[in-house]
DNA sequence: AAAGCTGACCAAAGCGCTTTGGCTACGGGC
DNA sequence: GCCCGTAGCCAAAGCGCTTTGGTCAGCTTT
């Protein structure tokens, strides 16, 4: 059934049926409610190849998904994807992934801009100075931004937790517990929230007169086998941290790994602190050990840019809105006041 | 730059334009060339929406993505959705997702048929008599299963990977090193997959006159959490299994953290095998204890499975084409002989 | 030499929608 | 009584491609 068909057993243009259904004014409320009710009746469906050849409108949002050998689309990512898709499924849109390869990516950009098959993208785990961004902008394609970059000399729109405040949030309630020796596991060091993680680290620690040791930081993808090497590196030595603080559940699986084998206990002999990006499969509190989170769920995130992306289109967004979501601190029984300090018990050992 | 325009520049007509560069017979090759070399040179490329109106050909294919609250998209769909990335990459077509709620499964489905937004899709996990399958046979959308679903009246083309030889193997080695409590951590029951996987497990012990016990078998969806929990129950018990089988390291990491807990160690307390679906964040090689696994990457069969879709959308491949790939099992540390037999052992200290 | 192919090209008709630029009938203002 | 504004409808022109159904010159057949 199409356009013509049902304009045609409803004897009026396809000029007018279209109107109705589109909500514009010059149609008459009762000729609106007929043709609405006949479309639902005959099961119409505008064919939106044709919309879309007629408006240049797609109604789909896409996604440049980098994709080969060298990359992890990684559990974060697919749950974020699936806030995306919630908001999607509620509004009767679809996502079109362009997968690319990492050195592609700006020919696929443009490929997508030029097609018009999406009406908008989404950018995610950007560095700094992304130079998608500056690509998106100069390509005139609505976008916007999941995470910051920082760098780059013109605003833009975007959603982001506030990565600093969180970690330093974090931080802050390890010295409290008397921790000093404190290590970060932090994500992908390219990526902007990484850096804010650290910076986070940094300042809680900076407040107290102490900085975060070389020797006590790890970046790499948060993966948990990473997260176990990391941990393998750090507690197998006898100046080893009393607290650990994870840029991901997933490191902190790894975590858990290496503590059990090296025997140590949490939270008697290290504290854990994780970040928790809430994954429906894995929840802080159902560990043996419930975790400590700062928590904020990427499944909201995704809906919201999903959400903010379709306002874009519309064009009831517009400009560099910046939007920032608080972090939760949530304390669970991973943390706990930091071991009697090493030194001092060497001490008395010698007194 | 479109059609006409690139036509005029070459003064042809877009007749000929159109058929030179969609490799059509009745163009000199001459010509052929001019105009390949002229859309090259301008990056003239063809408007997908008016390419599709015309044909009723998407160039995408598609997935109907059931997702929300209860649902869960799992690592698993990711790193295969990574596969099929990796073959639309290289031939340059995209992938639309349909996000529906679990209960308009159905209604997805006739809509993305009905658009012609998509030339074919892929069906993954499906369950015995899966309502999907049959739905695509009459709404003659192209598609092929990832897996395979039993209890259907006619045949459908698919790809799966022989898990019922999988498990038989693993188990009849384990048989082979004297373990007789093998316990199988499956799968979402509903799935074929965990279906064939228990009937190979069920078929080796049943070789040598035994059987699995109700309270050896545990079948969830393959989360971290949920092998945590099942190994709990499985292994805090006198009369424990000496064997774990797991159908996805993702509880095979949760089957770690809780041998943890309890202290047990591998392979001597316990032996462990792990379907392997190749995760590279995941190497089962790099675990303290290596682990012996039965694998096949997912992503290879995603790749394959889009592979096969476009072969069937160009009508190379047609009617119900059954594809099973067989499963290696890799043997590596985590296995070994049957700790000394406990009921044995209390002979032994009674006599 | 007429008839019939064939290779190489083209004009124009869709595909199904939106949107421009009318047209008609009615009512109000002067 | 004339003009104009307006509400409500319509025909037709796109959007950019593919494909049908030609044309036409240059050959081979008989």
């Amino acid at each position: 059934m199409n356009l013509k068909q049902l304009s045609q057993k409803l004897s009026l243009s396809q000029t007018t049926v279209s109107r109705a259904l589109n909500g514009y004014p010059e149609v008459a409320e009762e000729t609106r409610r007929r043709v609405v009710e006949a479309a639902k009746r005959y099961g119409y469906r505008p064919n939106p190849s044709a919309r879309r050849l007629a408006t240049g409108k797609a109604g789909m949002i896409g996604y440049v998904m980098p994709t080969g050998e060298s990359v992890d689309i990684d559990t974060h990512f697919v749950e974020f994807l699936s806030g995306v898709g919630d908001y999607a499924r509620a509004h009767d849109f679809d996502l079109v992934l362009s997968p690319t390869s990492p050195d592609d990516e700006e020919m696929t950009y443009r490929r997508v801009a030029a097609n018009h098959q999406v009406d908008a993208v989404y950018v995610s785990s950007p560095k700094s100075g992304d130079a998608r961004i500056r690509l998106l902008e100069e390509l005139g394609l609505p976008y916007i931004v999941h995470g910051r970059a920082d760098d780059l000399d013109f605003a833009f729109p975007f959603l982001d937790i506030d990565n600093e405040g969180a970690f330093h949030d974090a931080t802050r309630l390890l010295l409290q517990l008397g921790h000093q020796r404190i290590a970060l596991l932090n994500g992908d060091p390219g990526k902007t929230f990484a850096v804010h993680r650290e910076r986070g680290v940094r300042r809680a620690l900076g407040d107290q007169g102490l900085h975060l040791q070389d020797r006590f930081r790890s970046s790499t993808t948060m993966t948990e086998e990473n997260g176990y090497r990391a941990a393998k590196r750090l507690l197998d030595d006898n100046e080893r941290p009393t607290a650990l603080i994870c840029s991901s559940l997933m490191q902190t699986l790894g975590v858990l790994r290496a503590l059990g084998d090296l025997g140590l206990s949490v939270p008697d002999d290290v504290s854990l602190i994780s970040h928790d990006d809430v994954f429906p499969f894995l929840r802080p509190e159902g560990f043996a050990t419930p975790l400590t989170t700062t928590c904020s769920p990427i499944r909201a995130a995704g809906a919201r840019i999903a959400e903010r992306l379709a306002a874009r289109i519309a064009e009831r967004e517009t400009g560099p809105v910046a939007e920032v979501w608080p972090v939760d601190l949530i304390v669970r029984g991973s943390v706990g006041r930091a071991p009697e300090n090493k030194r001092k018990a060497r001490l008395v050992g010698q007194g």
